[in-house]
DNA sequence: TGCTATATTGTTATATTATAACGTAACATC
DNA sequence: GATGTTACGTTATAATATAACAATATAGCA
């Protein structure tokens, strides 16, 4: 198994952090060029943040962490990178936490669902297509055109059960 | 087909919106007697603001309406009255809107989903059991114990993809 | 009834998240 | 190099939500 498989879903306390944002950010590299997307270095560095936090994180907490390395930046400085890291499939947003976390699968396009825990913080990404087809069955039902799927479930991770944070 | 009914899901344009606010406060009046909680005049005044809106709405938009018919109200007027009510059942927050809306099932303490229209502003609420089930199902295989689920879907109702606003 | 504990509301200040507006710099294309 | 476009810097402000503490109303009981 390795990282990228890994961190489709709660991550293991063990695992080599280093090696997904690595893994992530290579990838997010091969994608804007493929694309003829500027991954710029503000946007790489943004993503890198997001990835080495490694667990849904606050535009302003991003913020911080940029100017504590000498950027100078404010508010529209990290909402813009977000928007082209949003825009362009690399993270997602989780509305529930007002927080921003790496995609797993990036340039899919795909419809994500996320579960929260409450204890860790951490975020596990799935892409069921099940969660999918049951909400389009209803939307069919209602008439309704489907634009955004927003579904998110908090809770506690199989990790926090047993013991204290991962 | 009663207003009850009818709230259920996308209401039609000549739809009878009084009886929908009158037969919610009942219920809610009902219910708050039966399991003895205080349905203060803010609190009934704000439920019944909610409804009489008949879409997702803005704490600062009840705020400025509570204001303007000349009660004394600050924020924290409003957000009590909303905890209250979302502790009880009697309305759901939709997180991607940082709105509130009625529940059309006060008290059962159940999981909602809702299809929002992005053109109208109209929100319909389903308790569709096959969704809570099948992400019931993901969290069992991700060892994940559920506390809360969001489930908002945005896109374009019926109504107005036959004509503008309905 | 009057007393007291609790719940509710009022009030002021502040935290948190996000965007508007406008100027400057970098980049690409010709 | 001139020109159009994209990205970034900067300042101010909007929108949503909570902290902290005082005043008031209510409920339960002596
Ligand atoms: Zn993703
Ligand atoms: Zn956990
Ligand atoms: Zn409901
Ligand atoms: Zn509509």
């Amino acid at each position: 198994m390795n990282a990228s498989k890994r961190s489709e879903q709660f991550p293991t306390a063990d695992h080599d952090h280093q090696t997904c944002v690595t893994h992530a950010l290579q990838e997010a590299e091969d994608f804007c060029l493929q694309q003829g997307l500027r991954l710029t270095e503000l946007r790489h560095r943004v993503l890198e943040l997001i990835w080495a936090n490694h667990q849904p994180v606050g535009a302003y907490d991003l913020l911080e962490q940029l100017t504590h390395e000498g950027r100078k930046a404010a508010p529209p400085t990290i909402y813009r990178s977000l928007d082209f890291l949003l825009e362009n499939g690399l993270i997602h947003r989780i509305t529930s936490l007002n927080a921003y976390v790496g995609c797993n699968h990036p340039g899919l396009n795909h419809a994500a669902q996320f579960f929260i825990c409450e204890a860790c913080g951490q975020a596990a990404e799935l892409d069921d297509a099940k969660i999918e087809s049951v909400i389009a069955r209803d939307a069919k039902r209602l008439g309704f055109t489907v634009e955004k799927r927003t579904v998110e479930v908090a809770g506690i991770c199989a990790h926090c059960k047993q013991g204290p944070h991962p």
